[in-house]
DNA sequence: TTGAAAGCGGTACCAT
DNA sequence: ATGGTACCGCTTTCAA
């Protein structure tokens, strides 16, 4: 069933059919609603591939993340589809894995399925040496990036001021009277990074000095942590706080903390569900992916609309206090 | 760039270049080497709509979900889209909440887009009443439900034996001595009814009675169920075991007993990161997504390909012991 | 092995 | 307001 078949049977010609399928003014309401009728009545569906020759596009947007069963991304994949989804636009998903082999390879399948758009997110998506690929990208569409920083010609950014979240945790905790706080960490993306940097940044406007034994790197596994952390304690290192770059990592370190008996302020990074499962329940870190997603998808629409858009917006994080940690911020 | 112009520049006709895009074996050694020599000097990539529109598809396949920032969803569609690009399907990701008007919108968007394949993810795209908008697309192509069973023309499910993993759970606390057992669950859909049967079931065959005030409905919330099931400590409800339909709710569960220095097995369900964070470890039973998934989508795969499939596969879950409980299979 | 030309199902311009 | 028709970029059949 055809545009064809609709015209013959509504006994106008295609180019009307075409009108009316695209809600065009220019035709009488009578010849309007008889075609509509022959439309509905045999169920037409309007191909999706000649539409897409027609106009160029079928509105979808690519959506990548390195892995979609990490619930941190989960969470933004959820708030990028469905605001898409209110603009008109379909979601293609790729989780592209952590090497940039994949990576590569997804972006140039997403070129060739002339998506409309790509969004990347997460930070992992900027190489340390070559960004060729996302530039060689944002040469033919518009690229967003959520909670990363790419800074390239059509290349845009909606990220999250983690340093600072790092730093001002310090800061508090110093206020607290901790003085050697544990940061422990699994990746050094640009985010991985940042915090890295916040954390160091912190110590130095504490006064506090940096000891490279109380920055620790782990894999992102409970387990892991768990049994760093511990044998960490054991050693006899020397802490009275713990910071971690993920949730997930803040509370492996908290088992470790209970199963040595030992008490103090843990603050992780996300906010993600397990900071609510974690028993004590865990103070975090939320990197507002609540407004920065759909904020970026809105950005993305102005982009493509023709619009005039930053290419960065930074917002601010917040600390959700939990049991773990309460910061004592006077009015912060 | 088009086929035109590769043609043109190559010296051959467009038909010529079609078939060197498609491999087909009919192309001289040497012609086909010109061929490829311009495209790649012109970075030619090949419009996908008009393929599409030649083919007949893209080869996409759409997966619905209700919620990918459940982390259980989010696992299933890490798992399938990765098998779909295995063998070369893109995904249009749906997600597509909860509400029946919601579900339909989005299976006949995906048809619209003329996607090949549909894979419904979740037992909550049962209705149970009205199941023709399953029907009608799975008329038009294959349609896979994963964790679920709507048994239709057309619809394929692959499901986990849920309710027998909840009795022999049951009879393995009967077997420890635990004889009232509260069994805590958020829905009623497919999955969620034959977790109750599982319980009831159990029940019977350890020679139990049901008592309607140890199955307890929730809202799949921590806080909620910590509330909940601390009132019902509280109120002097005498039970001795905990059974959830989800380890979300099991953690709740977990917290209240915790904070009313109670101590009794409990289990989760569906196996999450969320079991391994909670303090203590929480025993789960894992319903196999890591095997239900990719053979999912082979079955798909199959089906497409004409090959004869079944229209159920049906495989049975697995306890993971942690802390919270043990059974004492004696070699089940 | 190769090319010409007729689709595929729409869009959009130009007449009327 | 409506129709005729070229065109989007590719696939595929039929001849050569």
């Amino acid at each position: 069933m055809n545009i064809y078949d609709i015209a013959k049977r509504s006994g106008v010609s295609i180019a009307t059919v075409s009108r009316v399928l695209n809600g065009s003014p220019s035709v009488s309401e009578e010849t309007r609603d008889r075609v509509l009728a022959v439309m509905q009545k045999v169920g037409y569906i309007p191909n999706a591939f000649a539409r897409g020759l027609g106009f160029n596009t079928m509105r979808m947007v690519g959506i990548l993340c390195t892995d979609i069963s990490d619930i941190f991304y989960a969470k933004a994949v959820s708030l990028v589809e469905s605001k898409l989804r209110q603009n008109g636009f379909d979601s293609l998903l790729c989780c592209t894995g952590n090497d940039i082999e994949g990576k590569k390879k997804y972006l140039n399948l997403l070129l060739a399925k002339h998506v409309d758009a790509m969004i990347l997110i997460g930070s992992a998506f900027r190489e340390s040496i070559d960004n060729s690929h996302i530039e060689k990208a944002a040469k033919q569409i518009p690229v967003m990036i959520i909670n990363g920083l790419v800074e390239l010609p059509g290349v845009y950014c909606a990220l999250c001021d983690e340093r600072s979240a790092v730093a001002n945790n310090v800061a508090s905790l110093h206020r607290q009277g901790r003085d050697r706080i544990l940061y422990v960490y699994d990746t050094l993306t640009y985010s991985g990074c940042e915090k890295i940097e916040g954390y160091k940044e912190g110590l130095k406007c504490a006064g506090l000095p940096f000891r490279k034994e109380l920055l620790i790197h782990v894999k992102k596994s409970v387990k892991d942590v768990h049994k760093t952390v511990r044998d960490l304690l054991r050693s006899g290192v020397n802490f009275s706080a713990v910071m971690a770059s993920e949730d997930l990592i803040a509370i492996g370190a908290l088992k470790a903390l209970q199963e040595e008996d030992r008490d103090m302020p843990v603050v992780g990074f996300n906010n993600s569900v397990l900071a609510e499962c974690s028993s004590p329940s865990l103070s975090s870190v939320d990197n507002m992916l609540d407004t920065l997603c759909p904020t970026a998808v809105d950005m993305l629409g102005n982009i493509l609309a023709g619009k005039n858009v930053p290419k960065k917006i930074i917002i601010s994080p917040k600390l959700v206090e939990r049991e773990t940690f309460r910061a004592d911020d006077r009015g912060g």
